[in-house]
DNA sequence: GATGAATGAGTTTTCATTCAT
DNA sequence: GATGAATGAAAACTCATTCAT
């Protein structure tokens, strides 16, 4: 029993540091770019020596990988929440809508890394990483065309496309108004009032 | 003319290696990345010397540039020229729409290493170019709106939400399902059918 | 004190690295010149990685200056003392002449280097080491000076010239004859024999 | 007749495009540092192709020992004269330190590059060039110190000092005081009155 | 004979990674 | 188990030199 609660406080431990070294990536990929930061750099801003880095990744990719997979894992984890919280398809779109906004401004430097990865625009990190991201955002896509295919089911939508295209075109607006906001806060109204992009979407959808 | 004729063989000659060196630098760019890709690697498969290379382009970041800069132009041009082709609003956006799809399809190693441009995924290179960049892509989405606004102003679309937003939205979309189609061509109608696209920014823009 | 003692070991430890460094890189920039020796080149002599080099340099410059500055630290010190050694301003001029040989012969290969510097014949090094190096040599000559002057006073010189220029010039006698020495030992009297220089400032100076 | 009058027409006009690369050459190696002038530097300030200057000078190096050859040439020849001047040995030594300082004022950058090799502060040149510049200076050293000889014997100077000795030592003051002009012009009175030299020199050397 | 485009060896410097303490 | 000194492969870039036109 001592044995054992000494390790999972070691355990424990452990993650704390894990953690604090990913927090040092994380704001340095997302300040400079993967390669413009060094192992040292981050060593250092994690307040660590640079072997105890290298006691918890194996190498520079793989601390890359591990953040990555890391954040898509908190974000996936929120969105899907988001996506099963309303009582009708419309208010949890509206809910997804909205908790990427927020996630969105609560985290601007993580994702922008994090669009680095999705967007394709990574060459960094060899294959692999990619795919594990992929399904993840994908399983998010199909949970929203599954509810567009259920609001046509119930006719409460028209089925004027594909869901899954529906799907995929309402959270490109998101992301694209995102990033319109991201450059120009002022003048975009979106992660504030998610209903900018449902109306696009959805005056098609709807009956008028 | 002789003159003439010889020195402007030299000026083409001259054209004819930078193109192949922009060639060899977009290939592998789009391979393996910026900070993958060595000057002396790009060299090798230009078949140029490294020396060479260097009386083209005054360094690296150079070099990068120049080659963003040109696809931005081609781009930017064939994109303008198809917003001009059509009689009303709804045949320039379907024929600019459709020219996206197809410079996509025909360019996509190009495109991948435009987007890593466009969608500010890319620490690598320092401002200034992102500035003319996102210029020329405002400049695109600004003939966008001016036509729904148009559309609108003549009772054409119901005014269901602010110009440039649904040009962002509409260009969003196109991207998206680009990208999409780049993952699995067969499952995708997009670059084929513009109106795929179309339809789920008009149905809500006309009629009922 | 044990840690005490452990750190000052290590302290030690990285001084000695340092000096095997700043002793292969004078020996060869001694022998080719600083445009002829490379990092590498330097490394390489003093048995230590490249990297290694350049966690004690910031640069070959750096180096450099760090090598000029210690050398001149060491010489001016000796000289320093030397002329304050000695009953009368007779005495410290001997003093200082034969030190000076002696540091010349002690040193041949440190010397041409430090001759290079500070005979202004390097265009090397961008201007600030040259401004410190000066200063300094300006201070012994003003030391030199004051002995001829304070001789003077007391009429123990005629005052032939002014002290400074008395300075300079047997300073640099001393040089020359220095040189003549290193490139035929056997035929010069110099480092041996201090006289041969005080002789030729001092038969004006004195009475006779 | 005409083939040797058109030969000699060329070869005036080929010494004078030589002139011009080692003009070009001497400006910019005294500017800048052999080193850190490039062979398109020259050729370009020289007005010249690069290829054409390899027709005139087989490498870089042929080309820098050409030039300071040619320098050397040009000051040997009118030191030697000003010792020839001058009706008795002090006139004569007169006239060479005023003729020493009247070259250096007349062609400050071109002696900083003759000192930088004569003082043995340049290891740019691989030997060989060392030697045919010393045994001019010495030649120059030893009619001064034949001089020097030939007063003792007239017993117009004492005997104080080897011949030699006095012929280096005054040869460096007058070089040592050509430094400081450098440094400070207004503060030195050498170049334009030679007897702060000769009165060091000679206040032992004769009566009293 | 002049030209200057092309070459590629060689230089400085960085940084991921290892391993003795 | 943590540390950080040491390593050296690899990158960007320069420039003396050659040679086809």
């Amino acid at each position: 029993m001592q044995q054992t609660a000494g390790s999972s406080r070691r355990e424990r431990e452990k993650l704390r540091q894990r953690q604090e070294m990913l927090t040092a990536a994380l704001n340095l990929f997302s300040e400079k770019g993967f390669h413009n930061v060094s192992m040292h750099e981050i060593a250092e801003r994690a307040e660590f020596a640079i072997g105890t880095l290298y006691k918890f990744f194996k190498n520079k990719e793989d601390l890359y990988k591990s953040l990555i997979l890391e954040l898509s894992d908190r974000f996936h984890e929120t969105l899907m929440q988001a996506l099963a919280a309303g009582d009708d398809e419309i208010e949890k779109l509206r809910s997804y809508v909205q908790a990427k906004g927020a996630v969105f401004k609560d985290n601007v430097s993580t994702i922008r890394l994090y669009f680095a990865e999705t967007r394709g625009a990574s060459f960094n990190i060899k294959a692999g990483l990619d795919n594990q991201i992929k399904q993840r955002y994908n399983h998010v896509l199909d949970q929203i065309a599954a509810l567009f295919k259920s609001g046509m089911l119930h006719k409460r939508f028209k089925p004027i496309a594909d869901p899954f295209h529906l799907a995929v075109a309402m959270d490109s607006i998101a992301n694209a108004f995102l990033f319109q906001w991201l450059e120009a806060p002022e003048n975009n109204s979106y992660p504030a009032d998610p209903d900018v992009i449902l109306n696009i979407i959805f005056k098609g959808l709807l009956d008028s």
